[in-house]
DNA sequence: GATGAATGTATCCACAGTGGCTATAGTGGC
DNA sequence: GCCACTATAGCCACTGTGGATACATTCATC
């Protein structure tokens, strides 16, 4: 049972490193605007992330001209995508159980 | 959004009225184990779900002889419907963002 | 020139949801 | 006799979250 946060942090970073702010608006796009992670949410999340170890901080950054100092970069390991994966399954047995109920989302 | 009780007790509810130890047993069951739901989360639930209108509490009993005089029956509302299948939407389109990003149970 | 929004990280406070313990009470097994 | 199960309900502490605040820079608008 990964906190809902941390499963949007790790599908954001599941393509390409992102610095923090980017994870937002990465969330936001792929929700069509319907989930906006606050700052301090976002923050919090990734500093319980980096214990746990499910990602890390990278030392990689872009070309200095499309970079900004102020930026910290993330990196999904091996364990969160273990988490991520585990969490995807949980989710996808919730959503089976709600088509068997009838709660099927377009039909009925 | 609805709280992951809330969306478990309205799976529990969709098919049959139930009471409150039977809806902790349904969970179980439905999840092989894995989500044993706390009694004081359940009837805490249970409580904000009837002052929101998502669940009635119903005069219907069964026959004398299958009764237990402590239970309390309840039943979902056209309200609680419509929440929960607005959640299996929401927990559709993460699915299917879990699976994009190369998340998918079974596969990989 | 001033004001506000956006970019970027980070901390604080208060609130919601949850687990686990306790209470109460009857039934059944070892 | 003790423990587990059935059944409801309250209490306390913990976690996760949103929103506000702080600070610094850049860009657009009035």
């Amino acid at each position: 049972m990964l906190p809902p946060a941390t499963f949007h942090i790790l599908l954001a970073l599941a393509d390409e490193d992102r610095h923090g702010y980017a994870v937002i608006q990465d969330i936001a796009a792929r929700t069509g605007g319907e989930l906006k992670l606050s700052a301090g949410t976002l923050y919090r999340s990734i500093q319980r992330m980096l214990e746990q170890g499910l990602i890390v901080e990278t030392r990689d950054r872009p070309a200095p001209e499309d970079d900004d100092e102020r930026r910290r970069y993330y990196r999904i390991t091996t364990d969160g995508t273990a988490a991520a994966k585990a969490e995807a399954r949980r989710l996808g047995q919730l959503v089976r159980m709600a088509r068997a109920a009838g709660f099927a989302p377009g039909k009925a």
